[in-house]
DNA sequence: GCAATAAGTGGACACTCCGTCCACTTACGT
DNA sequence: ACGTAAGTGGACGGAGTGTCCACTTATTGC
């Protein structure tokens, strides 16, 4: 049952994947990212579609692997960077309230979002967003919040906390004009508000 | 420029229309709504594809069919209802708080969700859900709430509060086995948590 | 009743995208 | 240099979309 030694990618195997990363990339971000179609990426990539296939099966994989890098990075600082992000109580470092820390988690998905809407909105199309790893761990994060602020049902208000980032809104919200800024004060707001002020 | 008399709808088109709403709601309820396609809906029908697309460009526009009457309803109930679903003020009526308004209104949406999902994961998808007229209404209706309470720039609120009624996250916590109660409860910790004690 | 006519009908068509398959090519270990 | 397993790419069948248009049918005025 043990698995051997994983069998090394091939030169060309991983120039390919490069192209198609760099190709995705600019497709994303060029246009609607739920219009951007297999075909495409191939195409501008340079490559079959058998090859495209062969490592990604479908568009939202693709995208995800964009993304990782940078979801991994934020929830780093969740879990052990300096407060209000991370949880604090080190040395000379104060503890946070719940509020203070989901108003910074806030602030950091809205700043990866700015940066990345575009890979979001290709990587998780409704439901599915659910399903994610990534959203799981945001979900933990935020019902631990909840839970630590003395909040009834914690998990399921997480879920209703997590609601506002989602990536169709924060586009709905930036395409009618509103400014980073001003959706990070109105997540502060709710913050505060649900839990302590 | 004068519009002529409406040019009635003659009994064949009407038959075939309430044999198109008949199937359509039948084939939503019964599986993934996105799932359905407009193929299935004319096959259901017993009609043919040209005469569905005829009266419907799209699967979104048959399911909002479907849903009006609901909504109206709601719609209805929020401008001139009993308190505090309604204003209030009323012969011997007391002014509900607007945090008591908006619990109201999400009691009254998690019912109507839950009797009506699969319409309206029928109808909106994604993106496309903030350009109903509809999501104008809700939108309109939470900003006049959080105006009253006080609280700044009211409208980047209001978006962000309707977060939570997205029809993919009640779907998801239907799936994960919360009870509309539970949903409702959590949303009434947020309403009365960000517009006021 | 019986045209005349406008509304309504349904299936064929051209198109796009999907996902698979497989004969060919190429990189890598020996 | 050679064998082989990994990698490649385009052809293919299937499903869905939206349009088009020759035919059918309800309605209206006589």
């Amino acid at each position: 049952m043990a698995d051997g030694p994983p069998p090394r990618e091939r030169a060309d195997a991983a120039r390919n994947r490069a192209k198609v990363l760099a190709a995705a990339e600019g497709l994303f971000a060029a246009g609607d990212p739920a219009a951007v179609t297999m075909d495409d990426i191939a195409k501008a990539a340079g490559i079959g579609r058998g090859t495209l296939y062969r490592r990604y099966p479908d568009r939202a994989s693709i995208a995800r692997a964009l993304l990782d890098e940078h979801e991994r990075a934020l929830q780093e600082q969740l879990l052990r960077g300096a407060p209000p992000l991370g949880p604090g109580g080190g040395a000379g470092e104060a503890h946070p309230t719940p509020a203070d820390r989901l108003a910074a988690f806030y602030r950091a998905m809205v700043d990866l979002l700015e940066t990345h809407v575009h890979l979001v909105l290709g990587a998780e199309t409704g439901i599915a967003r659910f399903r994610t790893g990534a959203y799981a761990f945001w979900r933990l994060h935020l019902a631990h919040l909840a839970r630590q602020a003395g909040l009834p049902d914690p998990e399921t208000l997480a879920d209703q906390l997590l609601a506002p980032l989602a990536p169709e809104l924060f586009r709905h919200q930036r395409d009618s004009g509103r400014t980073p800024e001003q959706i990070t004060a109105g997540l502060s707001t709710l913050a505060h508000g649900t839990l302590g002020r």
